[in-house]
DNA sequence: CCCGTTGTCTTGACTCATTCCAGAAAAGCG
DNA sequence: CGCTTTTCTGGAATGAGTCAAGACAACGGG
């Protein structure tokens, strides 16, 4: 299967070279966001059965470094990717099965992004997580 | 060495034992704010030595469960602990050296805590992290 | 003050995501 | 089409964190 004329160019606008594995890898991410390594890993191999998990880790660090993925990681969870960069947007995590959604940020553009005391350092992002629980887990609980 | 009689106290006003292990790690973590665990397990052996690290990461799941600390864990980090809780403050990240530091909220005490979009998840906390450079990478990389 | 109950600590093995390495293969350029 | 550079494969290693069973210590009742 050949990949997408979307992905070529995606990978080409980053100066990436256009390799199956990666383009798999990218096609996977945009299909499934949030989905962790394991779930990428499978879907690529769906696709492209024997490609090394290497590569897949090696896809998803260049990508993130090309800034064509991005790669978040709540606390007690593995690393997770998504596709959507650029538009500052954030997460909701569920406490209880570790799903996660996406959510507009509600004051802005870059919220908070001012804080009172910046103790020397220079901040480029601010990263917001909410955490909580899913309407799944939450029906789960009551019942 | 015996615990100081507030440590004491925190552990029983949230109705722990009072056990020398579990003293010398919620008194590692008040000293060092932003511990990973490493560290709290090499300041609790100073204390104590050949205190088993399952010790420590048992006393700090327990500790973190009563809410006496807060365990905090920056993508691509190792967990950290703090003592401060309860006043929702947040953190800078450095991305070169992986220090923390605390950020006061600049918006309020619950910043952003209202998304428009809740996706169905019922939503208990807002993590706020900022991501930038501390002031030591930052000269190090200009010099 | 001592004892039993209950919850904690020790020891040591184990899991599993992620990384490292060296050789093989493929992409892209001329 | 062949060369150079980058990427991929396969396998082994790393390391934070977890699991499990038995020894031990804290604390409330006797």
């Amino acid at each position: 299967m050949q990949p997408t004329p979307e992905i070529q160019q995606a990978l080409r606008g980053a100066e990436l070279r256009v390799t199956r594995q990666r383009a798999a890898v990218l096609a996977a991410v945009l299909a499934r966001p949030h989905a962790d390594t394991d779930t990428v890993l499978r879907a690529v191999r769906d696709e492209l059965p024997g490609v090394s998990h290497q590569a897949v880790y090696d896809s998803l660090h260049t990508l993130t470094g090309a800034g064509l993925v991005r790669r978040i990681q709540p606390a007690g969870s593995v690393a997770r990717y998504e596709a959507r960069t650029g538009d500052n947007h954030h997460h909701v995590v569920c406490r209880s099965c570790g799903s996660v959604a996406d959510i507009d940020c509600a004051v802005g553009a870059a919220p908070c992004l001012t804080p009172s005391e910046d103790h020397g350092f220079v901040i480029d992002e601010a990263e917001v997580v909410f955490w909580g629980t899913c309407g799944a887990c939450g029906a789960a609980r009551t019942t």
